[in-house]
RNA sequence: GGAGAGAUGCUCGAGUGGCUGAAGAGGCACGCCUGGAAAGCGUGUAAACGACUAAAUCGUUUCGCGGGUUCGAAUCCCGCUUUCUCCGCCA
């Protein structure tokens, strides 16, 4: 969420930004800033009156001590007195902070300067493209044939063993996920990513901190009987190991990168779009995370899509970036790029990837801070990004690379592998 | 799952109702000393919120978390979380 400072301080600047991603927050904070007033008013009365307590408190002992048993019990009912005034003030802070958070919540992340305008999909400014697309033949299947007729991925026995959106990988198809997995993983320990393996299920707490929750708690799986949920994203249990946490500067950035299964639950979306791998409940990932300094964030961000190109390249796959626009961006987001690779069967573009820097807005409600150079605590930048996810990148593989002989793998894959046709 | 014992600052560790935001030790930082280092000496070493902004200063809160008792709680009571030991179960 964003920081109390900025809303109050900035508040003109805010509201244009938040224009960008048409969110009009003129309303909202002004209730915040009336909450923080009466905050604060209720605050600095209740110290005031807290104090007291400490010296009459202090008082008292003193007299009991000297034995002036008439003048402690005096200053006694003075403290009870005070007291009842108290049980006021704290109700007045605690609904006026409580309020207020609950607000704040509700307030999405300030754009980047250099976010395009715009409201849908269509707007979103295509950075840079590469690769090829090939020419298929006529007779060219989409990859839900493709995975039939190789054995592949077998979408009705996952209906059968769970429900729709849980695809049951086979043979070479379930060698090609291990592949890409540890592909990517190596890939990322290159760049200098320290591996993580996270939790698959995280607690509330951990759900507040990377935004999941409160809003997006219809997309989570849930446990009711121990109140875990599935991660949808290896981001939410890799960004939360630095809630509450302090980090020295000479230890940023942080370069972390997992695998991980991803739940989604995606309630009510059905039909063409989502056919075969374009969506699912389950699927697998690997994510970059990283933590940085406000100074140097954007860098990292522009480190990390090229790191993200380099592996759409490595896997000879037609690809795209998107800036996304205003109307499209996430809510917690600050700037970001999508990738997309072309899937020729289907004829369209997969989203496969997903890049952003959300500034201090996560790092606000993670409480992950560092210590400056003048030893002051500023809250971090953190940053994410898929490298990669894995249903789109198979989807394209199957559909670009299938031959009359059988589907051609890519060289840099091959020691992955093990294979390098599947026919 | 059952029984017992714990949870204190960066770490270890003292502390059973007021003088304890917290002894002591270690670590770390800075300074002195040194040709340089070690040793030694000295100083410092939490966060959040508030008091007009920043610095300084002051106030409040925080000794796992949440409640309670009390004029006053790290200290007493209740609930929860978690760690360890033993038993049970188990990949």
């Amino acid at each position: 969420m964003l920081t109390l400072k900025a809303i109050t301080e900035n508040t003109e600047e805010i509201l244009r930004k938040l224009a960008v991603k048409h969110f009009d927050g003129k309303e909202i904070i002004g209730k915040i800033i009336d909450l923080n007033v009466q905050r604060r008013t209720s605050q600095s009365a209740l110290d005031a009156n807290l104090a007291t307590i400490n010296t009459l408190s202090k008082s008292i002992g003193q007299l009991i001590k000297e034995g002036k048993k008439e003048e402690a019990e005096a200053l006694r009912t003075q403290v009870a007195e005070t007291k009842e005034n108290n049980k006021y003030l704290e109700a007045s802070m605690k609904g006026a902070e409580e309020e207020m958070q609950n607000l704040l919540v509700l307030i999405p992340n300030t754009p980047h300067e250099s976010v395009p305008l715009g409201r849908h999909a269509e707007d979103n400014v295509t950075e840079r493209t590469g690769g090829i697309i090939p020419a298929l033949s006529e007779d060219a299947l989409p990859h839900w044939d493709l995975a039939k007729k190789y054995d592949l991925i077998d979408f009705e026995l996952g209906v059968k063993i769970t429900g729709a959106g849980f695809p049951v990988y086979k043979g070479k198809g379930a060698r090609l996920q291990r592949a890409l997995i540890n592909f990517f993983l190596d890939c990322a320990r290159e760049q200098g990513y320290l591996e993580i393996e996270p939790p698959y299920m995280v607690n509330a707490a951990s759900g507040y901190g990377t935004g999941q929750l409160p809003d997006k708690e219809g997309q989570m799986y849930h446990d009711a009987g121990d109140d875990y949920y599935l991660i949808p994203t290896a981001e939410v249990p890799v960004t939360n190991i630095y809630r509450d946490v302090i980090l020295e500067e000479k230890e940023l950035p942080i370069k972390n990168t997992a695998y991980s299964a991803c739940f989604r639950r995606e309630a009510g979306s059905y039909g063409k779009d989502v056919r075969g791998l374009n969506r699912l409940h389950q699927f697998n990932k690997v994510e970059i995370v990283r933590i940085d300094t406000p100074e140097h964030s954007y860098e990292s961000l522009e480190e990390m899509v090229n790191y993200v190109q380099s592996l759409v390249d490595k896997l000879e796959l037609p690809w795209r970036i998107l800036r996304l626009c205003g109307g499209d961006m996430s809510f917690t987001s600050a700037l970001t790029f999508d990738f997309e690779v072309f899937s020729a069967a289907q004829k369209r573009w997969l989203e496969v990837s997903s890049v952003s820097n959300f500034e201090s807005y996560q790092a606000n409600r993670l409480k992950c801070r560092y210590r400056d150079v003048n030893k002051k605590t500023q809250l971090c930048h953190t940053l994410n990004g898929s490298a990669l996810a894995l249903p789109r990148i198979v989807a394209a593989l199957l559909e670009n690379n299938q031959t009359a002989e059988g589907i051609r793998i890519p060289k840099a894959l091959i020691p992955y592998t093990g294979f390098d046709i599947i026919d």
